[in-house]
DNA sequence: GTGTGTCATGCACACGTTTGCACAGAAAAA
DNA sequence: TTTTTCTGTGCAAACGTGTGCATGACACAC
């Protein structure tokens, strides 16, 4: 038993393809008996439009490709869902692809969504990528690409990306305004963009209300296993930090927990600011406050942008970069 | 600037389509001399076969649905790791829908999955799903379906789900063979099925030991607001329990936190044990004793189920139903 | 010369749909 | 009555591919 086609009904009604498929779209062509008599069959049969016909008809098959670095990941689920919500929204479909953060997946995943031949692809880049032909692959096909957080530096294409720079800085300076002074930046290195940009907003908000930028207050900690070694250790100098900005929410919360065991009192003591908001913030006693990115909207604004590119709307010959704002969620662990 | 096709190849040397897509295809009736001709302006024409096109002649486009309730979620993240690797392995792509936990939008995805005329659906349920005629709708229409953890009851179908009982079960054994007596269950109420598997999980440990069920100890505790009230109450009382069997991380970490607060160390004094071994188990102090649900595991055998079924090598005609065997994770929170 | 066999290729059709154009019949205008 | 206009429908082609069958050329045996 297959589905139903519009042959199907031309032939039991004893007409032609065309007229049933004119008289399916209410064409105005088609008297009202006749298209009566089409849709009241078509609907007592269930008659579906075979999707695949008219996308081969067509050659558009509203369907976007997305390739996303890790999916077990707080920030990229949200992204996911934002990126979901907004496609289905505009009628799209999601062909869904993960690198793992493993370059071999990225490229295969690549040929994949060509293969299929998607209207346009949303990336996020591995961590292990180092060449970029896939990517430029991509554009030379005329499929319309968008980077989001993770972009490529090498492909010349449209882009959204999260504002760490202004993240940092105001969760800096909510520190500094609620009376911090010695303020410990556990950081990642410099190497990747991201870092960088926090460690850039966290040294301007110092300078912005004059105190000094120490080195040793600034550390690479960015995995649970560094915390264990760095925080204690500053913990236990003469002069402990007054606060601690936090490059994830792992060491974060990891931190409020470090704190409270020798001895100091989050947020009096101590105030520990962590990045991204996961729900990592709600489980620690106090409440992590977190610079949260917003990662749905990054989603939704990927999207449109890609389908405005899809659909001619963005008609712009450059490159179009859009940053998200972050904001700052202040819960229980800054004063 | 379109994609090159069979026909331009033709054209270009002088073949007919036919001719080409044989020599494309290492057909022997073809000459070895026209086909490495074809095959070498195929190659330096970057010619792709067009899916679509395929796909009508076939009528399968090896693509299969998945719907899930919730994305920004550790457990149903690893799940969806799982289906993807799998998935790609066994060169199927991977159609994306997110219910959200909302039925209109549970409907919605699977009319969009069936007008894409997938080969099949991995699903698991919203919680606001009441009625279950979409779900049937696919069987209907000849779609294999496939529920995972979140199965339908009211639908007759595979199904994949965890073995919550035994993970209680062993978990619970664990508190007690590491001297634990008293055990709280800090549960969900039992209409889901998951929150009743754990809690006769957690009784017949106790029965098989010979200790008997306190039902001060049972308590509906499955959110860190509930946390907040439920577990200061409990620590304070005259006879605080030994040990807390938690439903999720999210109140096994709170629940870490409560009791060092309380005064209690853990886990000498108290031992806690959570349920999911998300990653919150790694940033609480000490590192949380867990249920691995082993999610990974589960999304690759519904795939694996799904795909026997779609090439006909899961023939079995009644429902197929597959049990996950959990995994204790002991980390610090228990002796 | 006729028959048989092999080899390489092309024709035609199918998958399910849409659409420009032609056409038949009826109604309206001359 | 003849011509024009209008209405409703069907034909054919197209999207890109795969495949059964026919065809034509050639070689070889009788």
């Amino acid at each position: 038993m297959r589905q139903i086609t519009l042959k199907d009904i031309a032939k039991a009604l004893d007409l032609s393809p065309s007229t049933v498929s004119r008289a399916m779209r209410n064409n105005p062509a088609i008297s009202m008996e006749t298209r009566e008599r089409v849709q009241e069959y078509a609907t007592k049969h269930k008659y579906k439009p075979n999707a695949l016909a008219l996308q081969l008809r067509t050659n558009r098959n509203n369907t976007i490709g997305v390739i996303v670095p890790e999916i077990v990941h707080y920030f990229f689920s949200t992204v996911l869902a934002g990126i979901q919500d907004e496609a289905e929204k505009k009628n799209y479909n999601l062909l869904f692809c993960h690198s793992n953060e493993d370059y071999e997946r990225e490229v295969k995943s690549v040929e994949t969504l060509l293969d299929a031949r998607v209207c346009g692809i949303l990336a996020s880049q591995s961590k292990t990528t180092r060449q970029f032909d896939h990517f430029q692959e991509i554009i030379d096909n005329n499929v319309h690409l968008v980077f989001f957080d993770r972009i490529c530096t090498g492909i010349n294409t449209d882009k959204v990306v999260v504002d760490d720079y202004a993240g940092a800085l105001n969760a800096v300076e909510h520190l500094i305004m609620t009376g911090c002074k010695r303020i410990a930046f556990l950081g990642a290195t410099s190497l990747l963009p991201i870092a960088n940009n926090r460690r850039m907003g966290y040294e301007d908000a110092l300078r912005k209300h004059k105190i000094s930028i120490d080195a040793n207050l600034m550390r690479v900690c960015d995995t649970v296993e560094l915390a264990k070694v760095v925080i204690p250790e500053m913990l236990q100098s003469d002069h402990p930090p007054e606060a601690f900005f936090c490059i994830n929410d792992e060491v974060g919360a990891y931190c409020t927990r470090m704190a409270a065991l020798a001895g100091f009192h989050v947020p009096d003591d101590i105030s520990v600011c962590g990045f991204t908001n996961s729900y990592l913030t709600e489980v620690t006693h106090p409440t992590l406050t977190s610079v949260d990115q917003r990662g749905y909207e990054m989603g939704k604004v990927a999207v449109q942008l890609l389908i405005n590119r899809i659909e001619g709307r963005e008609t712009k010959p450059g490159i179009v970069s859009r940053l998200i704002k972050t904001e700052l969620v202040v819960k229980g662990s800054t004063r």
